[in-house]
RNA sequence: CAAGUUGGCCGGGCGGUUACGCCCUGGUUAUGCCGGGGUGAGGAAAGUCCGCGCUCCAUAGAGCACGGUGCUGGCUAACUGCCAGGCGGGGUGACCCGACGGAAUAGUGCAACAGAGAGGUAUAUUGCCGGCCUCCUUUGGGAGAGCCGGUGAGGGUGAAACGGCGUGGUAAGAGCACACCGGCAGCCCUGGCGACAGGGCUGGCCAGGCAAACCCCACCGGGAGCAAGGUCAAGCAGGAAUGAGGUACUGCUCGUACCGUUCGAGUUCCGGGUAGACUGCUUGAGGCGGAUGAUAACAUCCGUCCUAGAGAGAUAAUCGCCCAGGGAUCGGCAGCGAUCCUGGACAGAACGCGGCUUAUAGGCCGGCUUGGGCA
RNA sequence: CGGGGCGUGGCGCAGAUUGGCUAGCGUGCUACAAUGGGGUUGUAGAGGUCGUCGGUUCGAGUCCGACCGCCCCGA
């Protein structure tokens, strides 16, 4: 779990990251970035059923927070972003998980040289 | 020892590193940062098939309709649940399975195909028997196409054909009569709270199947659901009072612009209430241990414990070692041993609880049955 | 949390009304005929665990129960 100032919370920031933002795609996972104006991005996890039953969408929803976790000093500030799970992502490694985000932060412009310092 | 049957239990462990929800708490430059401690998924948390608590709404009483349940007794807050028993069925057996009220006397309906006939005190294809007729004849009788009548015993159809078997009886036969057996109904006796069981007498000879077909009978059921419901309450609109000014340039005066003085700006107050926040929210028909009562389900009493409460939703990610388990190779007659590889089922709380159903790698303990071996 | 619908040849649908003879229709597929060839047309044919498992019944696509999958609606 991330610390709650760093989750999206509201349906509306949702619904914006997802309808006005820009999109990035991969077999296992859908990357939605929207301009937030704050100083700290904010992120969010969507694991429809077609990816599996309970245990399974709450296992990846963990990887998921756990493979954030060792991107966010790298990433540029200010962004909503929402993570989207495709149902491929139920019967991937955590590494392979990793690779992927990197892939999609990279397509995104968002990796920053990595010795700027982190936002908290 | 093997096969089976049944009841109960567990459902990986330890330690690093990096993190999270909730509760308590410390420091500080205080709504931020840095700490400390506690606690943190299941036997099914699942499916949502039943039941109950809880909350709100409705509600004189009774009936009808609709839905559900359906052997008996008990347990329970309640149940389509559980326990004990009865009856029927399956199995060598332990044991398992059963929507298991009512079909003659409440009524209606259904049964394809086959078959002569399918529910009516039914039917007549073949067969059997008698008569008429024809032929033969050793005068006893025999054979035969057809017609009339008797018959339901034999054959045949079907899932199902109106009891079984024997004797008498007859032209041939038939519950036509009788004995026994089976089944049914009524009455009585014995045992049992009861379902029911055992027995006796009488009756008529038998009155079939399907109610998970309509239905009848008995019993049960008001509706909605924690997104229930409660508290606070931006914004927008409304009401009441007051009211001739108010807002911007602008800190003050003047001026200008806009809004307003019948269509009422601004200010104050009011109730309802959306977003949102808080609450409901976990101490409960509670867990564990013991005693007593009961065949048991369970009940009562005593002691002890507090054991998740999130809200885009925590309980994790990763690494190492170990322990079950699986595979391969080697050694050995075998039990087994060594090495290497592999390796963790089903599944994630969302108001709570009692059940049911379904999923589940692997393992542990006990009872019983059958078969075999040894003593 | 509550409610509703669907599952039948490759595809789209009937049959589910009192349970019964061989489960039909359109399209697609195969073969043949007609044409110089193709289309159209005609004739013949193949193709079905009726979602799965159990039960009631002589007999189940149909009745009953449990389960699986898909879709929709309301709070």
């Amino acid at each position: 779990m991330l610390p709650r100032h760093l989750r999206l919370r509201r349906r509306e920031d949702f619904e914006a990251a997802r309808q006005r933002g820009r999109r990035w795609h991969d077999r296992v996972l859908v990357l939605n970035t929207l301009p937030s104006g704050l100083s700290h991005n904010r992120f969010g996890f969507v694991v429809s059923r077609r990816v599996g039953k309970a245990a399974v969408r709450n296992q990846v929803k963990r990887r998921l927070r756990a493979a954030i976790r060792v991107w966010i000093p790298r990433l540029a500030a200010g962004y909503d972003i929402v993570i989207i799970a495709r149902p491929a992502a139920s019967d991937v490694s955590y590494q392979e998980l990793e690779a992927v985000l990197e892939k999609l932060f990279g397509l995104a412009g968002l990796l920053v040289p990595q010795n700027v310092d982190a936002v908290p």
